[in-house]
DNA sequence: AGCCAGGCTACCG
DNA sequence: CGGTAGCATGGC
């Protein structure tokens, strides 16, 4: 929490899920109408935004919107070569035209509902990070997303030797933070806003201010021995 | 010019 | 199991 507070202090609420075109998300609005066309827009958006930009994710969403085809039914009704060309600046336009398919069907199966993690895991092209950021910021289940940024801000903090498991490093969250679906919410996007400032560039860390007042001695190291 | 994105799956040993 | 190659890009 004191790192978070301190994250807090420097960038103020950051208001995810960022969205795409149908929504304008306000800052402070946690709890945005969760209408079906938002709740479906961040399950496109997580697919798209794998290891890509948001820039890029956000492109590929506009076309789908042109397309009318931001919904389950729109996208499955989309040609394949249609459906890529829409994908491509988001990266991987095979891959994630496929991922986007099978989420719709999915999503389509839902009818509404709530899914479990599990089943989350079990659809081709939703792995950890994005079922947790789908159940956080479509679905408001308080659960904390790890990414790789998360990764490298523990490693520069000594919290972490760097290959630990996903599970676990989100469970030393959780069973440090209250259950409250708006400290993941803002926790998860802080640590993105400080990474992409301090964290997306070899050396990893360089210039971070938080690693003189939080940086712990002990680094948990696995080949320590 | 080069480096880097808020991963995931399939396939290898 | 753990490790990793490969995935049809665009922006700073």
């Amino acid at each position: 929490m004191r790192v978070y507070d301190a994250l807090m202090d420097l960038y103020g609420p950051q208001g995810w899920w960022p969205l795409g075109p149908s929504v304008r998300y306000h800052r402070g609005e946690y709890r945005q109408p969760a209408t079906p066309q938002a709740v479906f827009e961040v399950y496109v958006g997580a697919i798209l935004t794998q290891n890509s930009t948001w820039s890029g994710a956000c492109q590929a969403m506009t076309r789908l919107w042109a397309l009318k085809a931001m919904t389950p039914r729109g996208i499955l009704a989309l040609a394949d070569e249609v459906l890529q060309e829409a994908v491509r600046p988001a990266r991987y336009l095979r891959q994630k035209a496929g991922y986007l398919r099978d989420v719709s069907s999915f999503y389509l199966h839902l009818k509404g509902r709530v899914p479990s993690r599990d089943e989350l895991l079990a659809v081709r092209g939703i792995g950890k990070e994005t079922a947790d950021s789908i159940l956080l910021y479509a679905h408001h289940v308080p659960v904390f997303v790890v990414d790789a940024y998360t990764r490298r801000i523990l490693v520069a903090l000594g919290r972490i030797g760097g290959d630990e498991e996903y599970d676990m490093i989100r469970s030393m969250f959780e069973k440090e933070l209250p259950g409250d679906e708006i400290v993941y919410n803002e926790y998860h996007a802080l640590l993105v806003e400080h990474a992409r400032r301090y964290y997306s560039r070899k050396p990893y860390g360089a210039g971070d201010p938080l690693i003189r007042k939080f940086r712990t001695r002990r680094v948990a190291r696995k080949d320590a021995e």
